[in-house]
Parts: C-alpha cells; sequence; structure tokens
RNA sequence: GGCUCGGUGGCGCAGCAGUCAGCGCAGCUCCUUCAUAAGGAGAAGGCCGCGGGUGCGAAUCCCGCUCGAGCCCCCA
C-alpha cells in the first residue's frame, strides 16, 4: 500500500529521497509506455550499451540523462513516450571472460546485465523496464536469424573466399569498418590479409539509397559526410587497355578523369593484381616477384604510413592507350589497391597528385592536358591552344579547367575508323562526357560508378555470437529439395568449394528458429579459421529434416523420410553489429512471438523520433542498421525506409585531467561514486551543466559542488529548518511583475532548450530564476510549483519531493501523485508583455539612460522623454538631432552631430 | 593535405545586432553560529583572439590573419 508520502528528512538528505522516489516510480510503473493510445507518441532512444564487466562509464549517464530529460518532458506535453532500454550483449569480452575462467559467457553476461541494471535503475532514468531486451536471448535473436534469413533469400547473403583481415591476436577476421590504421578498432592488435571463407553481406546493392537518403535524415552535418565519404561514390569511366602481348586479353582501368586520357604516360597495376604474372617480362621477372614480397609483407598501416614515398617496379610490359595509341610502359605499385575499381589504374602524373610524386620518383613523363580556366597570361583563342606556353608543372594540377593538347598538334590517326576524339578547348566536364561518350561508341570503355563501400563481411569465428541458420549440404540433395524449400532459397545458390566438393547453404525454416548456441568444452577459437563450435561434431554434423528443421547427429542412423539429408552446420556466428542492427523495432513489440514485431507496434510507434548515442558509430553501427532497416522497408514489413530520423552525439566527458577517462591513468568518475556523494539529481544536473551536449568537456570536481548547491538553494527556498514548508512560500501572495515575467520567460526558455538538447543554458535559466526567488521575501506557492515542473525532468527526485512537500500530490483519492503525471506549465506571452517596459536612450548609439514608459509610446513622445531625462540632455545639449531610430520597447537612438 | 567546429573575467560555459556583457566554480569583504571543509549578504574582476569592413548601433553580420580542437585522408 503506498500513500501520499514523502520523506520526513529536514535536510536536502538524497541518500533517503532518491531511494524513495524511485521506488515510487516502479510501484506506478510510470515510465511505461501505453499499448493503446490515442495521444500522439514520442520515441525517444539511446545506444544501448554493451554490458561490460567494469560497469557504467560516466559517459553513458550522459547520454542517458539528455534522453530522460527529453522522455519525462514529453510525458509532461501530453505525449505517449516510448523510452526503452536493453542490452547489447554479445561481444568478445565476455568471450574472452569465458576461455579464461571456462564458465559460460552467458552467465557472465547475465551479471553484467544485472551490475548495469542496478546501477542505471540508481540514476532514476524513466525507462520502461517492461520493455527491456537482451540480444543474447534466444527469443530476441531468433529474429535476428530470422531477418538473416529475409537477407539470404533475396541474394544479399553470400558465401565467398577472398583476402580479408585477419586479427591474429583476437583470431578472427574483422570487416573493414573495423579495421582503423591496420589495426583492430577493438584491441588496437595487428591485423593481417587472410584468404578465408566467409559470409559477406551485399551493402554495396544498397549503396546508391543509403547515399541517396541522408539527404532526408536530421543528423549532424559531420555525421552525414563520414557516411557519404564512406560509401564513396565517384563517377568515371571504365577504359580498356589493350596489351601490346594482345594474348593476355584487354587491361581494364577505372578513372575519374576520363578526360585526361591523353595525359596518361603509364599505367600502373595493384601487386596483387592478376595479369600482373603473365605480362611481367622474363627481365624484370626476379624485380617483380621481390617487390610483390615486399608489399605482401606490408601492413597497412605501413602501406599508407609511407604515402610521401612511393614505391613500384617496371613489369616490362607495355599498354596501347585507345584514344591515341600511345605505347605506354606497364608498372607495378602498391599505391595501387586491389580492392578499389579495378585494380589498376592509367596514370596521368600531369593531374593526380600520387601519379605526379610516383612519375617524379621514377623519372616518368609528364604531360599536361588541361590548364586552368582562368589563365592569366595564356592567350586562347576557340579552340587554339598553344602547349609552349605552359612551362614544367611544380605539382599536379588536379582541379577542373580546359582541356588542351587532347590531342596534340602532331597526332596521327591510328584509329582504322578515322575518327579521332578532340577535346580541345573543352571545359572538364565537357570533356569527360565526350571522352566515355566517344570509347563507349568504339567498345573501348564507358560510363561508371564506383563506391568505395565493399560488402559488409558478416561472419566470426566466434562463440559468443548468433549462430547462422544454415546449413551445408550437397548439390544432389540441395537440387531434391529446392522446389519444395523454393520460398527460402535465394535465386542463384550460395555456394562455396572445398577440397573438389561444392557445398549448397540451406537455410533453416522459420519456424525452427532460434538456432541455439550449443554448449561446448573450450570458447577458444581453433585458431585455422573456425569458431569454436566446429569441434561440436554432435552438433555440427547431422542429419537434418530440410522441412522442418530437425536435426539428429549424424552419428546415429539416418531418420526414415524423404525430408533427411545429410548437414554440417554453419560454424561462424555473426558479428556484435547484427543484434543492434534492429534492435530499435523490437522495442515497439519485445515479446511478440509471431513476428519481430507486429504491424500495428510499428505502425504507431514507428522509427525513433531521437536517437542519442556516440559519434563513433558513425560509420558501423549506423550504416549497417540503415541498410537493413531498408532491406525490411523492401520486404514491406516497416513503414518508414530510414531508421532514424534524428540523430545526435553527445560528447565524450574527459577526465579531470583533461585526457581521456582510461584506468591506466586513473581519472575515471565512477558513476556509483558520486551517486554516493552528491546523489544522481545532482550527477544528473551536473552531466547536463558541464557544457554543450555534443562538445567534449572534462570532468571537474570542484564543478559539481556549484551544481549541488544550487539543488540545496531550491530545497531551502522550499523547506525550512524545522523541515516544514518554507514560511515564505504563501499561497495567497501575487508575485512582482517582475518575478512573474522571469518565471514565464523561463519557462518558455526551458522548453525551447530542452527541444534543441542545449540543457546546459536550460539550467543556466534555471539558476537564474532560483536567484531572483531567492531575493524575494515572500514568493507565491503557484511559482514555486511551476518552478518545480521545470526543474523535474532534470532532477526529478528532489523536484517529486519538494511537490509532494509543498501539498500538491495529495490525489482525490488519497494517493500520492506524481509531479510527472502534471502536465507541462503554460508559457503565457501576456505576461512578457507588461505595460511598461524599460526604453533604453542612446545618442550615437551609446548607452546614456533608461527609463520606464508605456508600451506602444510614439516616436515624438519617446523623444520628448529622452530630450528630459538628465542623463541624456547632457549629451543633446548644443548638438543638432540629425537622425531618429525607435525600436519600440526597447531603445530609442539620437543621432547627433 | 582536406573538411568541420571553437577562441567571452583565473577555470568551465551562456548571450549571436539593440538595456554601460550573464551563469556556475574559484578568489575577496562582511554577516550568521540550529547545518560551520556549511548558510546568507555584498563587492571586485572582461578593451568578448587580432586587424579591417557594413550598420544609427557589432561579442553578435562580412572579409583577412592568428591560435586551438576534432574528424577524414594513397579509393585513381
Amino acid at each position: 500500500m503506498f500513500h501520499a508520502m514523502s520523506t520526513q528528512c529536514k535536510e536536502y538528505n538524497f541518500l533517503e529521497i532518491e531511494p524513495h522516489w524511485q521506488s515510487f516510480w516502479e510501484e506506478n510503473q510510470s515510465s511505461r509506455a501505453e499499448q493503446n493510445s490515442s495521444k500522439p507518441k514520442y520515441y525517444v532512444l539511446d545506444m544501448f550499451p554493451y554490458p561490460s564487466g567494469a560497469g557504467l562509464h560516466i559517459g553513458h549517464p550522459e547520454g542517458y540523462t539528455a534522453t530522460d530529460i527529453v522522455a519525462r518532458y514529453k510525458r509532461a506535453k501530453g505525449f505517449n513516450v516510448l523510452h526503452p532500454i536493453g542490452w547489447d550483449a554479445f561481444g568478445l569480452p565476455a568471450e574472452q571472460h569465458a576461455v579464461k575462467t571456462g564458465t559460460h559467457p552467458a552467465s557472465n553476461t547475465q551479471n553484467n546485465i544485472a551490475n548495469f541494471k542496478r546501477q542505471i535503475k540508481a540514476l532514476g532514468f524513466s525507462y520502461d523496464w517492461q520493455r527491456e531486451i537482451d540480444t543474447t536471448d534466444p527469443k530476441y535473436f531468433r529474429w535476428t536469424q530470422w531477418i538473416f534469413l529475409q537477407l539470404f533469400q533475396r541474394g544479399l547473403a553470400y558465401v565467398d573466399e577472398r583476402p580479408v583481415w585477419w586479427c591474429p591476436e583476437l583470431r578472427t577476421v574483422l570487416a573493414n569498418e573495423e579495421v582503423v590504421d591496420g589495426k583492430s578498432e577493438v584491441g588496437g592488435f595487428p591485423v593481417e590479409r587472410k584468404n578465408l571463407r566467409q559470409w559477406v553481406l551485399r551493402i554495396t546493392a544498397y549503396a546508391e539509397r543509403l547515399l541517396a537518403d541522408l539527404k532526408d535524415v536530421d543528423w549532424p552535418d559531420s555525421t552525414k559526410r563520414m557516411q557519404e565519404a564512406w560509401i564513396g561514390r565517384s563517377e568515371g569511366a571504365e577504359v580498356l587497355f589493350k596489351l601490346e602481348n594482345e594474348a593476355l586479353g584487354p587491361l581494364k582501368i577505372f578513372t575519374t578523369r576520363p578526360d585526361t586520357l591523353f595525359g596518361c604516360t603509364y599505367m600502373v597495376l595493384a601487386p596483387e593484381h592478376p595479369l600482373v604474372d603473365a605480362l611481367t617480362t622474363p627481365a624484370q621477372k626476379s624485380a617483380v616477384e621481390d617487390y610483390r614480397k615486399k608489399s605482401a609483407g606490408k601492413s597497412d598501416l605501413e602501406r599508407t604510413d609511407l604515402a610521401k614515398d612511393k614505391s613500384g617496379v617496371f613489369s616490362g610490359a607495355f599498354a596501347i592507350n585507345p584514344i591515341n595509341g600511345a605505347r605506354v610502359p606497364i608498372w607495378i605499385a602498391d599505391y595501387v589497391l586491389m580492392g578499389y575499381g579495378t585494380g589498376a589504374i592509367m596514370a596521368v602524373p600531369a593531374h593526380d597528385e600520387r601519379d605526379f610524386e610516383f612519375a617524379k620518383r621514377f623519372e616518368l613523363p609528364i604531360k599536361q592536358v588541361v590548364i586552368s580556366a582562368k589563365p592569366k597570361s595564356i592567350e586562347i583563342s576557340p579552340g587554339k591552344f598553344v602547349g609552349g606556353a605552359i612551362g614544367p608543372l611544380k605539382e599536379a594540377f588536379c582541379e577542373e579547367g580546359i582541356a588542351f593538347e587532347s590531342p596534340e598538334s602532331g597526332w596521327k590517326k591510328t584509329d582504322p575508323s578515322g575518327e579521332r576524339c578532340d577535346l580541345n578547348g573543352l571545359p572538364t566536364q565537357e570533356a569527360k562526357k565526350k571522352t566515355s561518350d566517344w570509347l563507349e561508341a568504339k567498345g573501348l570503355g564507358k560510363k561508371t560508378i564506383n563506391y568505395k563501400l565493399r560488402d559488409w563481411l558478416f561472419s566470426r569465428q566466434r562463440y559468443w555470437g548468433e549462430p547462422f541458420p544454415i546449413v551445408w549440404v550437397s548439390e544432389a540433395d540441395y537440387r531434391r529439395v529446392e522446389k519444395a524449400r523454393a520460398g527460402s532459397l535465394p535465386s542463384a545458390p550460395v555456394t562455396f568449394v572445398s577440397d573438389g566438393i561444392t557445398h549448397y547453404a540451406l537455410p533453416l525454416p522459420a519456424g525452427a528458429l532460434p538456432l541455439a548456441l550449443p554448449d561446448v568444452q573450450s570458447y577458444l577459437p581453433s585458431g585455422n579459421g573456425e569458431s569454436p563450435l566446429a569441434n561440436e561434431t554432435a552438433w555440427l554434423e547431422i542429419w537434418f529434416d530440410v522441412e522442418t528443421g530437425a536435426a539428429v547427429p549424424a552419428s546415429q542412423p539416418r531418420p526414415a523420410g524423404d525430408a533427411w539429408v545429410r548437414a554440417r552446420r554453419e560454424t561462424n556466428t555473426m558479428p556484435q553489429w547484427a543484434g543492434s542492427c534492429w534492435y530499435y523495432l523490437r522495442f515497439t513489440d519485445p515479446t511478440n512471438a509471431s513476428a519481430f514485431a507486429s504491424p500495428e507496434a510499428l505502425k504507431y510507434w514507428g522509427v525513433p523520433d531521437l536517437y542519442v548515442g556516440g559519434a563513433e558509430h558513425a560509420v558501423l553501427h549506423l550504416l549497417y542498421a540503415r541498410f537493413w532497416h531498408k532491406v525490411l522497408f523492401d520486404l514491406g514489413v516497416v513503414p518508414q525506409c530510414e531508421p532514424f530520423t534524428k540523430l545526435f552525439h553527445q560528447g565524450i566527458i574527459l577526465g579531470e585531467d583533461g585526457e581521456k577517462m582510461s584506468k591506466s591513468r586513473g581519472n575515471v568518475v565512477s558513476p556509483d561514486t558520486i551517486i554516493a556523494s552528491h546523489g544522481t539529481d545532482t550527477l544528473r544536473l551536473y552531466l547536463m551543466f558541464l557544457g554543450p551536449l555534443e562538445a567534449m568537456k572534462p570532468w571537474s570536481m570542484q564543478q559539481i559542488e556549484g551544481v549541488h548547491r544550487f539543488l540545496h538553494k531550491v530545497w531551502r527556498n522550499c523547506i525550512a529548518v524545522d523541515g516544514a514548508v518554507n514560511p515564505k512560500i504563501s499561497a495567497t501572495h501575487a508575485d512582482s511583475e517582475e518575478l512573474t515575467k522571469l518565471l514565464h520567460k523561463t519557462i518558455s526558455r526551458v522548453g525551447e532548450n530542452i527541444e534543441t538538447l542545449r540543457l546546459n543554458t536550460a539550467i543556466s535559466t534555471m539558476m537564474e530564476f532560483v536567484n531572483a526567488m531567492q531575493s524575494e521575501s515572500l514568493v507565491s506557492r503557484a511559482t514555486m510549483l511551476t518552478f518545480l515542473q521545470l526543474l523535474a525532468p532534470f532532477s526529478p527526485h528532489i523536484a517529486e519531493e519538494l511537490w509532494a512537500r509543498l501539498g500538491a500530490a495529495e490525489a482525490s483519492d488519497g494517493k500520492t501523485s506524481s509531479i510527472q503525471g502534471t502536465p507541462w506549465p503554460r508559457f503565457d506571452s501576456a505576461k512578457l508583455t507588461a505595460t511598461e517596459v524599460k526604453l533604453v536612450f542612446q545618442v550615437n548609439g551609446k548607452h546614456r539612460g533608461d527609463q520606464l514608459v508605456p508600451v506602444g509610446l510614439a516616436q515624438e513622445a519617446a523623444v520628448q522623454l529622452a530630450r528630459a531625462n538628465s542623463k541624456v540632455a547632457p549629451h543633446l545639449e548644443g548638438k543638432t538631432l540629425t537622425r531618429v531610430i525607435y525600436v519600440p520597447g526597447k531603445i530609442l537612438n539620437l543621432v547627433v552631430t
């Protein structure tokens, strides 16, 4: 039985107050999102945490406090608010812990979750705990696997043996996005290239849309730009160069500057390019071999670090430039990457920095074919250019300009069709188009678009991840069951070849999900590229019922019936990103057992209205989730094509020394400690008062005292030393016009600031208002209650307590009503327009005096008042008034000479 | 190298054209002594990075410079 009770403490005893109201909220379920509501919805989401063993980091409550303020504010504004939390709990640390201790990662994970939950609850966040989700829960990852099956069926998942980033330390492969400067993003361990069979998701099929739809989302510009850069769309042309040894076929290159084709003086192949062996001449063979070995041994870090120092080797071979028949040498150099374009380039040193450096280094010719469009000294008559006017280039000219020497004056027709491609005088854009068209007409090339984005490497050799709901069967079995499983198979089978045998991927029927992780003897990856699951023979080698997904160990006799086939399970697991790609959808309907969420829930809640989290996910989680969401959109199961319409990044909180918080530096601040010493209301308020939410800012123990004192001051203004209501709070007193005006200004500003997440300024405004109340001998109870409502989203416990102590919490049924249940104070603009305003008098723009005047005072009357003003008059003496600027209600500026 | 953001009292931040620049912390003076490593009252402290420009009026807009921070960089 709960009742209209606050605590009885005389002083601001947050240790008593905070748990008191937290249990009150829990009993009343004040944070629940209503399931069927006629109210407008508001969905505010945090990036859910990975429950690490270290417990909550101070950065967590920073973002969480911001969203909690928004959630509480929106509730007060009459919205049905969805503010959920959950656990992104698959991941490497739990697995490493398991390797060390031999206990199942699940138990460690559950311990960590319990600790995180305790800490988060102590912070008083208004999460709807009924909607808590855990990505490692089979009831959850069942649907992660289901979504994978949709990707699989649509041909968006395939298996490929390809060079991938392998991290020996972590014993797993990593996605491109997880490798930073040649090191693993997690742990910073060196990575190397290795050929391995991997699951890959065809994210490149969505490159265009992932790029185009960025324009519709309200995201920080920097994040949009980062995604744009990561997707890296570039328009250009593929060009076919004949090799002198025509038997080897043409060499295909990609360029964004087809207009500079006349300036190509050599070509470069990546050391890994498949044609390297064939085209290298015997004389160059050993040099090329040496070079290949050297660059293969280089880590990516070295390869990029030595950016300034280009290396390479001549192959001995030559190619023919299709546009002018020129014979150009072919070099091998590792500044060309196999992974982008075609792994081969035409080098135009005059108009590309890297080619320029390389040409200088190896003394290759540099031929300028584009000049600046704004020439200073060169005379241009239409179509005529004087090459001699151009001196040797000091650096590559990479800007757009006007084509010249294209073709050069002495050029002879070599093309049998007799038609030459004349670019002279054309601006770059037109020259590009003309070249592409010319090449295309002759079958020597075509316009293409290239993306830096690669397909997403989606498998990991770990235990603690979602198992793939895939088994591998023989071709014969696959063909046999193909028809029966038609709706769940991709149009082209997913296969891989091993020891000359082709294996076919067969998905588990959706009804057989979830595919749970088996218990294993050892959590240690096998080290040869397979996960610990590969050691579990009874789970791995099975008889598989293609209709039901049932399995029996292959060591047992084959069960009767046509549906049973011999199968081997996929041993890879999904990367940690899988679970976080769609969790925001699950929150709308977290316990649904027949769908990842019901269409009704998805329709009502839609996608988050506000998403707050760190900027470190700019190209990982935020790109992957957009990709999955678009696939689900194409399937017709989600109504919107973008998952996160409004995104905000909170800044990092540094240690008191201005350095990143880390255990080794010993500058880590734990939320638990602060809650014990100052209370969570102070912590929340301080985290928001530190500075702009998006800024990187240092923690300060000294500063938190000031915020703490502010809350003390609020307390003192409400509660007298004996614990009773402060006698200065009066139910009958009418506040001064000035205080009323300030109150309404405060209401307006705090509301605006919450909407725009400028929470530090909202607090500033509240402090100013409390200072104003402080200097009044009497304050009306209504004013104080209104102020407490403004404070409530920020420091909800003290606000509830004082609200109750002032007698505002007694509901008609005798129960306690929460300050959260009251509608947000209305800002009355009429209160701001007083009958009298202070008019400032300026003379020549300088402040010279002011006076209270009636609103709507006419200009003439204002000038009269100014002339009569004793402070202003001296400045007007003996001067002539030349101009009057009058902004009614604000200033009167008299310009005199 | 590219892009972006920022330089306001000792420190952290507001203000972003119109009241001789505000808030918190620290520091100073005084009061209180039922909160004393606390509370209250009051005062002091800033040529708003530098130099130009536009305006009746600029911390606020524009241009140049300078200093600092963050992110991205061999993607042809």
